[in-house]
DNA sequence: AGCTATTGATAACT
DNA sequence: TAGTTATCAATAGCT
């Protein structure tokens, strides 16, 4: 019989596929493939990681260890996986308003800051713009003032510290219920179906208790943080 | 000469790599290898992407096209509220959180784009240190990122593989300026040590112009959504 | 950081 | 949308 001979794959420029029907096809492939690598990740090497994507589409798939939420949180926090999960809310009620506040103005005040130092270094980004994607870098930097930069730098890590704390106190207290992982929370989250969200994720092999869900579903096995 | 046979790539079991070293190997080659994937799925196929990861130490490493906060603001919008899914915290006060973490975004954001204005004036610094020395690359391939230049200067032979390269994404996506794969970003970084934040990315070939940077790093060269 | 031998991912096709 | 195969690409083990 006369075997069937397939290309196999093919060497393929990493450019936009036109091909609407190809460019699906390859989206869900490759999706897959990135949480599976995502998950392998982790488990090899302890790690943390947060994948979200959107298609085309623009539906969105999520991928999550241990959840999509946990991370994203410890990123934009900068704070350390915190335990106290579930605490009181009542004692951050209390000096929530002030906190706040405080950082609110403090904030606004290192914007500021920030606006001044901006300003000397706009002709650079004209600059940029002006020529598109050409060597916006170029030119003189005498001007930008990086002495002042810096500073401002460490004005604004301070800033950010007492943001991440207070953040880290309200956020993982308060408004971040972090959801406990074992929680068969994907299946009862939207059992109306009434949803307008986009969900349709591959579950992948080897995947252990990593989070790997469509658009707001979130599925932690309880993998805990194994870390230093 | 005897030739030295590796073992080559062998086949190992998805499970966590107890050898401290090789764990920390295996994280840096597949993380770089993750965000390449990733690279690779926006471009084909015009997906927005944002990872978040980090390492057992505790460092944070991100991608993201057209930004990490981009995407992940829009997956937080349209994600159903977390204070709703647990029970247990369902009387925290929602609209709190959200101001913290608004503020917080914004601190980030704002931190974002301090940090970029201050890469670039390091850049700027590099180009006037390294034109003192040798321009001569200048005008031809002016079309270059100057990380490339500098890169390029310390090898001719890759600077013709880079040219090339460069060439065909610009033919390619004549309007999408891209990050320079080779891009020594991570180590111009933070040159003042002020900074406690954790940095250390790789720099991923055909990146184009989607977002690849340490925590807190966001370099949006306004691809923008070619969504459907 | 570089180098190969292999495994693993996937483009083309059914 | 799922399965098969030929190739290409990623990477484990070493240096």
């Amino acid at each position: 019989m006369v075997r069937k001979p397939s290309m196999g794959r093919q060497k393929i420029e990493i450019k936009r596929i036109e091909q609407e029907d190809s460019r699906q096809v390859t989206f869900s492939k490759r999706r897959a493939g990135l949480f599976k690598k995502a998950s392998e990740l982790c488990i090899l090497c302890g790690a943390e990681t947060s994948i979200i994507v959107f298609s085309p589409a623009g539906k969105a798939f999520s991928f999550g260890h241990p959840s999509v939420e946990t991370v994203i949180d410890r990123f934009l926090t900068r704070s350390p996986p915190s335990d106290v999960i579930g605490g009181s809310v009542s004692l951050v009620d209390a000096h929530r308003g002030v906190n706040v506040r405080e950082l609110n103005r403090q904030y606004t005040e290192a914007l500021n800051q920030f606006e001044v130092e901006k300003k000397k270094s706009e002709k650079f980004q004209q600059q940029k713009k002006a020529s598109q994607n050409q060597a916006w870098w170029e030119g003189p930097i005498e001007n930008l003032g990086l002495h002042e930069l810096v500073q401002l730098q460490a004005s604004l890590e301070d800033l950010k510290k007492k943001v991440a704390n207070r953040a880290d106190e309200l956020l993982v207290n308060a408004s971040m219920p972090s959801i406990p992982s074992f929680l068969p929370q994907m299946n009862a989250y939207n059992p109306t179906g009434i949803s307008d969200h986009h969900f349709e994720t591959k579950p992948i092999p080897n995947t252990s208790n990593a989070t790997m869900l469509p658009h707001g579903y979130s599925y932690d096995f309880g993998f805990g943080r194994g870390f230093y």
